[in-house]
DNA sequence: TGTTCAATGTCGCAA
DNA sequence: TTGCGACGTTGAACA
């Protein structure tokens, strides 16, 4: 990883043109070409980047570029696509290279993928003699979350999401139509599932008819591990 | 802007908890009170990081963390929510900081704006004798990108992407519903046009009657240019 | 390799 | 502030 800080233009072409005016900027060059530009503010975003896999040319300004300011200019260029970085150096005010070897990488705890897998442990939580009947169950425009059975043998299609937004409902929904076309199934009703459901989100699918349910993680990966205590 | 690589792990809890174990990894600290971590490798995007509003609070390590070789405990809190991250320092390696400025800012040139704009003025791509009502037609729920009429008379709405996905489908139906509406424009029927139509988007829209609609940005272009160099 | 969906998405605009 | 859509989205899982 080498660390640059410098005085630099930057102009970026590829999926759009994009340009930042001369500036005193930070520039990370990774192990594996991909280079990073930025500025003291903003989020984790850089103003302007490239990704891996992409290699970098430094060249020696002309002179018209040195009557400029430029002392060097650097092209960052895709492997694959044609997008392109060029940064003009006008000065460089530290420069330094250090070695980080391979990263263990991130471990994440509560993503949606783990609340799918806890209701579908736990579906009684959707009420009294619910069973699963699959997980991901497929159609045509994808796989529904959880499928579930109530005791009087409906059937019932269930959304699973960390945060519940209108997108979500809207998926739901198109499930549930596509889902009571087949006369095998139908009547299909919703369930919209999440940690947190706002309330444009919770109208909607109410306004469908589609059930809310909010689901408490930690007391539900507190069920999962007392199970695990147990067996 | 100051940048320190350090031997560190790092845990975050928040909208998930994550952690990362011990490595050297490169810490920028900007000057809002945002943190990012960032390994060798990956793309922009951090490992891990906490965006501003936020602040950094440094801790000396207490004996029994010493023990396990920290040396410094940083505690990085947002200020609104209570996403918090925690980095504890092994070991430093380097610790720079360098004044940047304000930085002029990101200039772009965008291209969906482009696609409309030329399929407005090209519009008998979607059929011999179509003719161009408006631009940004106007509804209560948002203008609509292009209105056409057919050499029939019909009404068409036409929306333009760069990527046809499931979401413009929608946008699309939601515009045809409340268009079909209004007597002195129904029947309206819906075009989707984009430079790249997904499978899943394709199927939903022609399951709702929407035609698919490719467009070739490079030949658009083309003819704009041609005729630029006509007129 | 291509497609689909989640994301600590982030960002920007408008009501 | 919240809602909503776009993003050089990125990233991961799966076919």
């Amino acid at each position: 990883m080498r660390i640059v800080v410098a005085t630099c233009t930057v102009e970026y072409s590829g999926r759009l043109d994009a340009r930042l005016d001369r500036a005193r900027r930070v520039l990370m060059l990774k192990a594996d070409g991909s280079v990073l530009v930025h500025a003291d503010g903003g989020s984790y975003k850089p103003l302007n980047w490239m990704s891996p896999p992409c290699s970098l040319t430094v060249h020696a300004a002309d002179t018209e570029q040195q009557d400029l300011g430029i002392r060097e200019r650097w092209v960052v260029q895709h492997a694959r696509t044609d997008d392109r970085l060029v940064v003009h150096i006008h000065e460089i005010h530290s420069d330094t290279s250090h070695e980080l070897g391979i990263d263990p990488g991130l471990v994440k705890d509560g993503v949606e993928a783990h609340l799918q897998k806890l209701l579908a442990e736990q579906v009684e939580i959707l009420g009294p003699g619910h069973t699963l009947v699959r997980r991901e169950y497929p159609t045509a425009i994808g796989p529904v979350d959880l499928l579930v059975r109530t005791p009087d043998g409906t059937t019932v299609a269930i959304e699973v999401k960390r945060r519940g937004e209108i997108d979500g409902v809207e998926q739901l929904t198109r499930y549930l139509e596509l889902l009571n076309r087949d006369p095998l199934l139908a009547p299909v009703s919703g369930v919209f599932a999440a940690q947190e459901i706002k309330p444009q989100a919770r109208l909607l699918a109410e306004d469908r008819g589609i059930r809310c349910v909010l689901l408490d993680y930690d007391a539900m990966r507190g069920v999962d591990d007392s199970r695990d205590r147990l067996f």
